[in-house]
RNA sequence: CGGGACGUGGCGCAGCUUGGUAGCGCGCAUCGUUCGGGACGAUGAGGUCGCCGGUUCAAAUCCGGCCGUCCCGACCA
């Protein structure tokens, strides 16, 4: 391609809208537009990434026996009603009524259209089958952020496995998983996997792939001595055990006026130390209220809640909610003899006793509390969200926490969808089984954003070799030269017949100008061609990545750029 | 959904407090001088000041409503 000929905008000042690294630079090279919040144009050099992307997808999801399919973006409602996603995803599905009043769904993800082509599977000798496509997703974000990090309409590539049984869906697992860290390394990121919740997907495992960046909007706990890693809605650690007094002291109600926090009560006089107290959270899970206690220092990690309990809608409750239940104002409840409501404990308070917790009455609290032997307890799990510098449940080493980008998620879908929508074959002995579904996504855009967060300098992108919108770009320093139009000419057409992508900046700019827009845009090779150097026979060779500098006899020009691109 | 900010040529902004019919930088066009790191000079094109309504002799500016965009939070496979 001509630059003379291309449409490629590029912006001297960063877009007054974008925050995030990639934004700025994505919009500034002139990769992307926004049409409205969170739908981006891909302008030429934006899908030539795209198309890369998904060609480095195709490649590894092809090689480990995927089969690419295209399923439509149109649902009938129906479907989502029979899984029950149509409710648990309702704030982020759009859909539309159809000229005959029916309800149409604009694919959110497609585990239900999949499931549905694999009600044609009759046999078990017709599995494991992985299938995928990709396809444009629309997803009505609540809130839409950081150019192509977080979008309402995007494209995926999503596989599903089908398998007779879970051992079958472990080893497609292990191969996603295996393709996935191949993908992300082709795509320049350093990603860590990270155990998570399955969420809404309605599966028994999953692991997102992170990578590291201030922008990203999901938390890691990761150890810093193992490899133990996950997402802080799963994460666990380990505390220092806490031993309290052995002898049976009994419970003493005192008042404690105006003590509304686990802070106030630790400065009252008389008070408790944050560990030595009994947090009491009231929620509302699937309409039922619950009582939620966890250590005084400790802070609720809902999506653990969420998952154990199994609920799909769940809020704190209002304060007339927890009046009516329990009598007292938030910041003197307690569970002390509270019978009729479901309880749920974090299981560091498990054994823990002289406790002091809320009254239930304003202004008294009550102490000498034995967790066990007060409190009607229905249910121990793990509740808490981990803090950096605490112990890796693991090994042993010290936490610590980072944002990240999720850039991929994996899930084991168990039967839910065999169950939900029919999907069953018959065994060797005849007898029906549900087949056993995994689902794997990737997301296309953000991962051109997530390369870009990782892979830029002062001057511009710096794009990994596989999803360059080019290979090499040359630089014409001066287009009026007719010696160095003759020598661009010759070996831009000269790599060209070779299969090279190459830029010919051939504009009519100053040098600067030049320089400065192929920095930005991020080709990994520029080959400088101008009067200077053809009056010693050569021209320059720049890595875009270190800023190295080579001269090359104007006749093995072709032959180290075709070096350059084939080894490094 | 709660809180905050913003909306003025293609891009980035000023003007609004103290109403008088729009300006700067970049970019763009033409010409000339330049030319290996974002040149200079000259001339020029380009704007329903987000939309609707109100106040006023007069509204980018004041008032009301709406729409849109961004940021923080909530939410989020």
């Amino acid at each position: 391609m001509r630059w003379s000929e291309a449409f490629i905008p590029t912006l001297r000042d960063d877009p007054a809208d974008a925050e995030a690294i990639s934004h700025k630079l994505l919009v500034r090279g002139g990769y992307i537009r926004q049409l409205m919040s969170g739908v981006y144009s891909m302008l030429p050099l934006g899908q030539r990434v795209r198309t890369k992307v998904m060609k480095v997808i195709v490649e590894e999801i092809d090689a480990i026996g995927g089969q690419e399919f295209l399923l439509p973006q149109l649902h009938p409602a129906a479907i989502w009603e029979k899984t029950g996603r149509i409710e648990s995803m309702a704030d982020i599905i759009m859909s539309f009524e159809d000229n005959k009043g029916g309800t149409v769904v604009l694919g959110p993800t497609h585990e239900e259209i999949f499931a549905t082509v694999g009600t044609e599977l009759t046999s078990y000798k017709q599995l494991p089958q992985l299938w995928y496509h990709i396809q444009t997703k629309f997803r009505d974000e609540a809130r839409p952020k950081s150019g192509l990090l977080r979008v309402r309409e995007f494209t995926m590539k999503d596989s599903y496995t089908f398998d007779v049984d879970f051992n079958g869906l472990d080893i497609q697992f292990d191969r996603h998983f295996e393709a996935y860290k191949r993908i992300f390394d082709r795509l320049g990121m350093d990603v860590v996997a990270v155990h998570a919740s399955s969420g809404a997907m309605g599966g028994t495992a999953s692991i997102e792939f992170m990578v590291r960046s201030d922008v990203g909007e999901d938390e890691v706990a990761a150890c810093t001595a193992c490899d133990y890693a996950a997402n802080v809605e799963t994460a666990r650690s380990t505390l220092a055990p806490i031993v309290d007094p052995e002898d049976d002291v009994a419970i003493e109600r005192f008042d404690t006026p105006d003590v509304r926090t686990i802070a106030d009560l630790e400065s009252f006089e008389g008070g408790a130390a944050a560990t030595q107290q009994i947090k009491t959270l009231v929620y509302v899970l699937d309409g039922e209220l619950a009582l939620i206690l966890l250590r005084g220092d400790h802070a609720l990690q809902e999506q653990k809640l969420q998952d154990a309990t199994g609920s799909i809608e769940m809020r704190p409750a209002q304060p007339d909610e927890i009046r009516g239940l329990l009598g007292a104002d938030a910041g003197s409840l307690g569970a002390v003899k509270v019978e009729n409501v479901t309880i749920h404990a974090d299981s560091e308070l498990r054994g823990r006793r002289s406790m002091t917790t809320g009254a239930n009455e304003n202004d008294v609290h009550v102490r000498g509390v034995d967790v066990e032997r007060d409190i009607a307890v229905d249910e121990w799990i793990d509740l808490r969200t981990v803090e950096a510098g605490e112990e890796c449940p693991e090994c042993g080493g010290l936490l610590e926490i980072f944002p990240a980008i999720e850039v991929g998620h994996i899930f084991k879908l168990g039967t839910f969808y065999a169950d939900k929508l029919g999907l069953s074959v018959l065994d060797e002995n005849g007898k029906a089984i549900p087949i056993v579904m995994g689902s794997y996504g990737i997301g296309i855009e953000r991962n051109m954003a997530a390369s870009v967060e990782a892979n830029h300098d002062d001057a511009g992108i710096v794009w990994p070799r596989d999803i360059a919108p080019y290979d090499v770009v040359i630089t014409v320093v001066r287009p009026d030269d007719e010696r160095s139009t003759e020598v661009s000419t010759m070996l831009y057409e000269s790599l060209i017949a070779d299969g090279v992508e190459v830029l010919l900046d051939d504009r009519k700019e100053r040098p600067g100008v030049k320089f400065a827009d192929a920095e930005l845009i991020g080709i990994p090779l520029r080959v400088t061609i101008g009067p200077r150097g053809l009056d010693n026979g050569v021209v320059e060779l720049v890595e875009r990545k270190s800023g190295d500098k080579r001269e090359i006899a104007i006749e093995d020009a072709a032959s180290n750029v075709m070096e350059f691109l084939g080894a490094t």
